[in-house]
DNA sequence: TTGACATGCAACCAAGTGGTTGCATATTAC
DNA sequence: GTAATATGCAACCACTTGGTTGCATGTCAA
C-alpha cells in the first residue's frame, strides 16, 4: 500500500530488470527467474519479496514453484501522483504527438 | 543522467517531499528549504546534493544564497520508459476519460 | 572592518541494504 | 520409499545511507 515501499522497490536496477523480464514473460517460477543471474538463489528471492511486498509482484504456488506476476497498479499510483503532477499536460501532449507521428508514418 | 540515480533519488521521502515543496514554490534557497524540518541544515544539503546529482534539481547562486529549481524532465524520462512500457495504452485512456468528465462538469 | 548570515567541507556513527552460506522443508519422479 | 528438485529460513558480513557535529569560507549590512 505505502508508495514508500514502491519507491524503494524501484530504486534497485536488479529489481526494475525482474520487473522486465517478468513483463517479457509473466507468471515465471524462481527458478526461472534465476537463470542467467549473476547472485545466488536466496539473493534473488530477497529482492522477489521486496517486489511483492511493495505489491509490484504477486505470487502463487503450483505444487513445489512459485510463480510470480507483475502487477502494475502501483506503478500506475505513482503515475498518478508525480508525473501528472510535475508534468501536468506535457506528456499528454507529447503522447498526442507521439500518435500523430505514428499515423503519419502509415 | 543515469536513471539508476534518479530512482534512487526518489526512493527517499524526504527527497520527495524537497521536490513537492519545489513543486509549489520554485527557486527556493537551502534556508527555506530548511524551516519547518527536523533535520539538520547539513542533512538536508546531502538530500539536495543527491537530488542535483540525479538532475531532478537545478541549482544557482545568488551571492551568499544558494537557490534550488525543480526539473520534471528525469521524471518524464521515467514516466516514458515505465509508465508506457508497463501500462501500455490505459493511462491514455484514464487520462482521455478524466477530460471528458471534467468537461461534461462544465 | 567587523560581525552576522548563508552555505560548504569533512569526520564520524548507527542503521539499513544487498549479498553470501548452510541447512531445513515440501513436492515430484522413479 | 527414496532421491532429486524447488523453495524457505536464518545467521552473518561488507558497504551504503541518512544522519550528526565541528569548523571553514564567502557575502552582506552597519
Amino acid at each position: 500500500m505505502s508508495m514508500d515501499a514502491v519507491f524503494k522497490a524501484l530504486a534497485d536496477e536488479s529489481r526494475r530488470q525482474f520487473l522486465d523480464r517478468l513483463h517479457k514473460k509473466n507468471g515465471q517460477t524462481l527458478g526461472e527467474l534465476c537463470e542467467g543471474i549473476a547472485m545466488s538463489r536466496q539473493a534473488v528471492t530477497k529482492h522477489l519479496t521486496i517486489l511483492e511486498e511493495a505489491n509490484l509482484v504477486a505470487t502463487q504456488k503450483r505444487g513445489r514453484e512459485k510463480l510470480h506476476f507483475i502487477n502494475p497498479v502501483p506503478i500506475n499510483d505513482i503515475a498518478e501522483r508525480w508525473i501528472g503532477k510535475f508534468e501536468q499536460n506535457h506528456l499528454a501532449t507529447l503522447s498526442a504527438l507521439k500518435q500523430k507521428l505514428e499515423s503519419e508514418e502509415k
